[in-house]
DNA sequence: AACTATTTATAACA
DNA sequence: TTGTTATAAATAGTT
């Protein structure tokens, strides 16, 4: 379509070849808006010229992202896979700090421990007391710092004492290291015992 | 070109729209080829069709990986954005949980907790407290299953009794609620108690 | 950048 | 649908 017929091959003037390059690429452009327009297609055109200078079209609303995710799943070519698998590694190594953390708490807090090791057992029973040993120590100073009072401290601190020393009784008494005064040795698995009242 | 001028505007009558697309679509991607192979350029076109089907093309040696590529360079556009922002949301939210935990965690090893308030170092006391008192009951449990030596038993419990007797015992000279024998109370900061020897 | 002779694409038709 | 053809549109070579 032109004053003459021409071959389809490389146009070797260089300058013949830009002006070819302009005209075509604009007719391109106009034929890719067209079709979108007249068949509701979507559509997108990107053009690199021999000198690496880019030209794109996009029928309105078509995002290049929209029209890749569109192209996947459509054409089942795994486009993203270099970028996703760096991205899901970090994923991955974050989930799986997560669950070791969720695991440490979950033991912590005393749940999931039936398949532990005694050594296991140990070593958090360990870190418990360790942590409250350094919180309560660090109640302590915080008190004292926010608390100039001194009646108060004294009365909180008798306060901590009764409800540690009720804290160890339980435990002394659930344990049968000692019986509740006038109660014999005798208890059966669920067999809370009580601090006798008074 | 054609037999009668037309507007470009959707066709409504569905089958001569699908006849249109069909023949606009070959001659696009006509169209693209020539100005691949005249004008030395990467070409790339990417139709779908009102029904969402997929019809590409694209020039010779033009991977869509490598033209993307080259438009992300060149367009400096951030093609991964989208896909990007809902992985980039998930590590976020899954690296938050991560401090979360962490924190908690930090919290019941009793570090990091001079900024709390009283309320928060009691709830994180009481944690300790509880998953202390579920563990020893757990590590009871553990042991009555495992070991059936009453002997072995019964020391352990006198083990875990002298040790926790030990435990108070430094707790209460710590908090000054009683003093080792033969010593006036006389504390000053950082002045850790000791069990007497012996 | 314009022009225009010609080729090419395609709308309507078969 | 698929093929044909009259006509519109694109563009190669020219100015």
């Amino acid at each position: 379509m032109g004053r003459g017929k021409i071959e389809i091959k490389r146009i070797e003037n260089s300058s013949n070849r830009q002006v070819t390059f302009a005209k075509r690429r604009a007719g391109l452009v106009k034929k890719a808006r067209e079709i979108g327009v007249l068949c509701d297609a979507e559509v997108g055109v990107v053009i690199f010229s021999s000198a690496g200078k880019l030209y794109d079209f996009w029928t309105p609303k078509t995002t290049l992202p929209r029209i890749l995710e569109k192209y996947q799943t459509n054409s089942g070519k795994i486009l993203w896979d270099e970028k996703h698998k760096s991205i899901s590694a970090e994923i991955d190594r974050v989930k799986k700090e997560n669950d070791n953390m969720q695991i440490e708490l979950r033991h912590m807090k005393g749940e999931d421990v039936n398949s532990l090791q005694p050594k296991e057992l140990i070593a958090i029973e360990e870190a418990l007391t360790n942590g409250q040993t350094n919180l309560r120590d660090k109640m302590m100073d915080h008190w004292k710092m926010h608390r100039r009072n001194e009646k108060m401290l004294e009365e909180e601190h008798k306060l901590l004492a009764l409800r540690m020393t009720c804290i160890i009784f339980c435990q002394l008494v659930k344990w049968s290291i000692i019986t509740p005064a006038g109660r014999p040795e005798q208890r059966h698995e669920g067999d809370g015992a009580r601090v006798p009242s008074g």
